[in-house]
DNA sequence: CGTATTTGACCTGCGC
DNA sequence: GCGCAGGTCAAATACG
């Protein structure tokens, strides 16, 4: 298991006529303060991640080592400090030629919508047992980048949204 | 008109 | 073998 730093820029209006926010106040949030806390700390064991009691992990013991993580660095002023995790050989050819690596993230957030460089379009929506929630799965449309993502909302705080990368997460962006 | 989104159907893996 | 749940596809629709 390892841990990666990783800088993201929050787009959560994405600036279309769905969350419509003023361009100058839009401006302000993206470049000074965006409302809504990275809290996001999932561990993977494997093949699953252990979040099962996700207030330790949010606000308790680990990040009680670092609570200035979630004011420090990132878009513009956050740090993103998430978990990654190798997936093994799985049975499914069509996964296993794409699925690499699997990143997840959580944040709190009005919004679902993380612009961290990369075009995404939805592809799915589904609702999952053990959420009330639905889940979106996303695609990467750039061209030859072939990264999905699973974005839903917390069961237990839908003030937050957990974030799933699979594929190649390194954007050329980044570098 | 081109592109993105929505949404029901379909496919596959897994547990019973 | 069957049913359930998760993941993906693709036609229809919406939007710029």
């Amino acid at each position: 298991m390892c841990t990666m730093i990783l800088s993201f820029r929050i787009n959560g209006a994405k600036m279309t006529d769905k969350n419509p926010r003023p361009a100058d106040s839009a401006d302000n949030y993206v470049t000074n303060q965006w409302p809504l806390e990275l809290s996001e700390h999932l561990n993977f064991d494997d093949d699953q991640w252990l979040d099962d009691d996700p207030d330790s992990f949010v606000s308790g013991h680990a990040f009680s080592h670092n609570n200035q993580a979630n004011e420090v660095g990132g878009f513009g002023g956050s740090g993103t400090h998430f978990e990654e995790s190798s997936s093994r050989d799985v049975g499914n050819e069509r996964e296993k030629k794409e699925v690499r690596d699997r990143v997840a993230f959580k944040t709190k957030s009005e919004v679902e919508i993380l612009d961290d460089g990369s075009k995404w379009r939805k592809y799915g929506k589904k609702m999952v047992k053990n959420s009330p929630n639905p889940r979106n799965y996303y695609r990467c449309s750039v061209d030859g980048w072939q990264v999905k993502k699973r974005v839903e909302r917390d069961k237990d705080d839908p003030r937050f949204v957990i974030t799933t990368y699979e594929g190649i997460h390194t954007h050329p962006s980044y570098s």
